[in-house]
DNA sequence: ATACTTATTATACGATCTTATAATTTCCCT
DNA sequence: AGGGAAATTATAAGATCGTATAATAAGTAT
C-alpha cells in the first residue's frame, strides 16, 4: 500500500531500452541542430531537449561525436527511405519513377532550410572526422546507386546511350544537391518548380546524347 | 640615445592601420577555419593565429560574427577574382572562355578540401545569421551573373536557344557546387577531370537544345 | 519479497569561450 | 621635443562546454 518514498526530491524517471533511448537522443540532437546549427551541438542542450540529464549521453554514446554520427545515420537513412518510397509508389515506368524522384526531391520534406542546416553541420564534421567521413561515404554511395538505377532503366527503355552511368548519376546528384543548397541559402533565387524543370532539362540533355 | 625602457615586461607591438589589421585578422580567421572547421571560429584561436591579443578583435570588429562575415567577404571576392582572371586570360572566344572557367573551377586552387571547409562553415552561419545571409546573397548573384554572361555569349555565337538564361546559369552553378561538394567530401568518388567532362557534357546538352 | 544489474540522476572539475574594462605603448602632428 | 588620439596589451568576470565519478532509482530475475 505505502508507495515507496523517494529520497530528497530526486527526479523520478522512466527507464527505457538502450535502443529507444539512443534514438530519442539522436532525434533530440537533430532538433537542436535544426534550431541552432553548429551551436546546437552540445551535450547540455541535447540532453535538455530530450528531457534527460547530461550523463545519459555519456552513458549511451561515450563521447558526443558518437551521438552526432548516430544522428547523421538515422537522418540519412530516413531521407533515403522517403525517396525510395516515393519511387516505389509511382507508376512502374522508368519515366514516371524518375519524375517521382525529382518531384519528391523538391517537396517541402527535403527542400527545407532546416534539413539543409542539419546537412551543413554534418558536412563540416565529415571534413574533419574519419568517423563521420565513413558514414558519409556509405550513405553517398547508396544515394548515387539509387539514381544510377533510375537513369539506367530510363536509358534502356528509351534506347539512348550513356558512356559512364556512374559518372552520370554523380552529375545528377550534384545538380540536385547544388540546387538544394542554393535554394535553401537563398529561397528567393528561384522557385522549386523551376528547379524541377532544370532537372528535367538535364534529363533531356541525357536523352539527346550529350553524355553518350 | 637611451632606448625607452618598457615597463614590467609588457609586450612590444607594431601599430598598423585599421584596414591592414582587419585584413590580417580576417586571413587568420580563414586559416583557423581551414584547420579546425567550426571549432576554429574562436576569438582566442584567431588572435593567436594572427599573433595578437584577443582584445584586438573586439576593438576592430566588435563581436566575432562581424569578423567572420568580413572573412567571408574577402574570401568570396578573392575566389571570384581568380575565376574572372582565368577567363580574362583565355582566348577571347565564348567557347575558350567557358572552358577556362570550367578548368579553373576544377583546379587545386578551388577544388580543395580546405576551401570547401571554409564555405561549409559560412553556409552554416548563413542559415542562422541575417548578416551572413546578406553577404551570401550578394556574392551568389555576382557569381551567377558571371556564368550568365559566359553562357549567353556562347549561345549567341553558336546560335542555339536558351529559354531562361538566368535559370540556366543557376543550374550550371548548382552543378559546379554539387560536384565540388561531392569531391571534397569524398575525393575517391570521381576524378577532377571527370568532373570537368561532366560540365562539358552539361554544356553539350545546352547546345542540343535541352534548355530551349 | 529480495538481490542484482544498469539506466539514470546529481554533482563536480578543469578547460575554453565571449565580452568588458583599464592600463600602456605607439606614432602622428604641431 | 612633447602632447594626444587610438591601437594594443593585460586582466578579469561570468557563462558554457565536455567528461568523470558517485549516488540512487527502476526493473528483472531468483
Amino acid at each position: 500500500m505505502a508507495r515507496k518514498v523517494v529520497a530528497k526530491g530526486r527526479a523520478r524517471f522512466h527507464r527505457e531500452t538502450p535502443e529507444d533511448r539512443r534514438r530519442q537522443l539522436g532525434e533530440a540532437a537533430l532538433r537542436c541542430i535544426v534550431k541552432h546549427g553548429n551551436a546546437g551541438v552540445s551535450v547540455r542542450q541535447i540532453a535538455a531537449e530530450a528531457g534527460v540529464t547530461q550523463g545519459l549521453i555519456t552513458h549511451h554514446f561515450g563521447e558526443i561525436n558518437e551521438l552526432v554520427a548516430y544522428a547523421f545515420d538515422i537522418m540519412s537513412e530516413g531521407l533515403l527511405q522517403s525517396l525510395l518510397k516515393a519511387v516505389a509508389d509511382a507508376e512502374p515506368t522508368p519515366q514516371k519513377r524518375l519524375d517521382a524522384f525529382i518531384n519528391v526531391s523538391f517537396s517541402p520534406m527535403l527542400f527545407d532550410r532546416g534539413v539543409l542546416g542539419v546537412w551543413v553541420v554534418f558536412w563540416g564534421l565529415v571534413l574533419h572526422s574519419p568517423r563521420m567521413s565513413a558514414s558519409q561515404q556509405g550513405e553517398y554511395s547508396n544515394y548515387v546507386a539509387a539514381i544510377e538505377g533510375l537513369l539506367g532503366d530510363l536509358a534502356a527503355a528509351e534506347g539512348f546511350g550513356i558512356a559512364d552511368i556512374r559518372l552520370c548519376a554523380i552529375a545528377f546528384t550534384a545538380l540536385l544537391d547544388g540546387l538544394w543548397l542554393a535554394w535553401c541559402l537563398n529561397p528567393a533565387s528561384f522557385k522549386p518548380e523551376e528547379g524541377m524543370q532544370l532537372c528535367r532539362n538535364w534529363v533531356e540533355g541525357l536523352r539527346r546524347g550529350a553524355y553518350a
